[in-house]
DNA sequence: CCCAATTTGTTCGTATGTATA
DNA sequence: TTATACATACGAACAAATTGG
């Protein structure tokens, strides 16, 4: 159970400050898997030993991976992997208002899953070749029944392999969920750009509204750890009733 | 030019913890305009004697600062105030499709002032009673001489007394610049909400583009320090050559 | 061009307080 | 109550970047 590593060396590891290297490390363990989103990580007496490091500069580390939403410390219990997309954080990435100003909280529905070949722009945005094998899958949320937002996915098949239609209808809680649980893959950031689209036939249908009306289209690339992109989703969001809504500083 | 006031009284003063108490009177010193965007603070030392706390105290506080946006530090420079919303930072979360094309800035056009009284939705989203006196500022945003972005600027007239046409017109920089040098209200933070809609023949107009065609419709409330709101905005965009982007974490 | 002063960045720790189990 | 864990506050020593003489 304990790590054979000893130290650090400040001087012969990379140049980084040490700090800068201590979170790498950290970082490198969340990706390997060592804790999960929800553990709690080892004290930070624990860590300082581990690392070889100073009380300080292991806090420095943890207070860098705590402002980036990577680790969370509560005062008396410990310092544990965030958990992203987990009741009302399901949303974290996805703020849909009403017009009260209310979160509200769709139900998804997956009414696709096939296997094809990545073109260009597809691509591009996951950082695989042209031609790599991916998967499709078509969602469609709805808010009470009525369809709000249809969101067509895509993933790598060498990320995910064996991912089956049944895999993901018989999820036990969200796709991001199930990237973590089945795959050790977590999502932690997001990119996404906005645009004005006319609902075609097909978005018309799947969001059962008439054809022609404006519709938000959001393209989105989901990361892990050291930016890797996972995830490219491409949404188309009837937003006559709510609103997409973000805060910046 | 030197403060009075000697130290803090870390029991007396408000229960807060003692780097929180500096964060607080750093901003209200902010808020009071004592140092602008762009100036450089005093040193850590200077502060550390200022408000009667040690230098890793000093720092935790300038720290959370650095990471609100609120200041920003250059090793062997000093530590200054936090530039907002300046040339292409107004910008910052709207990208060119075709690429870079950051060196050509957005046009800005002033096309209507006039003096008015704030209806309910305006006056929740300002803080403000129902029928507050207001301005109300249109303005179109162009980049290369194409029309893209027109918008509708709602301000208060308590906060922004003496505002006219010709200060607006004349201004020598940005509106935000105006808010900051003329009233010395800076802009830090913002909460925007997004929805697609169709161009009706007045935003057709002032974007040069058919009507009939999809545009995105961002609400926006900017504030100040305290989350105070100065200023709120409506804009209608023409997303067929760009699209409006964010990252999320 | 180099040097010295200034300023922030990094690393090291100690002591004490507060929250939790 | 006790032990553990993180939070706060203190400060020393040196490194790195910048500026001005």
């Amino acid at each position: 159970m304990q790590s054979p590593m000893p130290t650090l060396d400040p001087a012969a590891s990379s140049g980084l400050p040490l700090y800068k290297e201590v979170k790498r490390q950290i970082v490198q363990a969340l990706s390997a898997a060592e804790w999960k989103p929800g553990d709690m990580i080892p004290s930070e007496k624990q860590l300082c030993a581990r690392f070889g490091v100073s009380i300080g500069t292991l806090r420095k580390a943890i207070d860098d991976l705590v402002a980036e939403n990577i680790l969370v410390r509560h005062q008396g219990r410990g310092t544990f992997v965030a958990v992203h997309h987990r009741g009302p954080r399901l949303f974290r990435f996805f703020n849909l208002v009403d017009g009260e100003g209310q979160r509200t909280y769709p139900q998804l529905e997956i009414t696709g899953f096939s296997k094809g070949r990545a073109d260009k722009a597809v691509a591009a945005r996951l950082g695989l070749a042209t031609g790599a094998r991916i998967y499709r899958i078509a969602t469609v949320r709805s808010i009470e029944g009525k369809p709000l937002l249809a969101e067509d996915i895509t993933l790598s098949q060498d990320l995910f392999p064996g991912l089956t239609a049944e895999k993901v209808h018989q999820r036990p809680s969200t796709l991001y969920n199930l990237y973590q649980v089945a795959y050790g893959i977590n999502v932690v950031r997001i990119e996404e750009g906005v645009q004005a689209a006319i609902a075609d036939d097909e978005y018309a249908r799947r969001l059962g509204m008439p054809p022609g009306l404006p519709v938000l289209q959001v393209r989105r690339v989901a990361f892990s750890y050291n930016d890797q992109p996972v995830e490219y989703r491409v949404s188309h969001i009837d937003t006559r009733n709510h609103e997409y809504f973000r805060a910046v500083s």
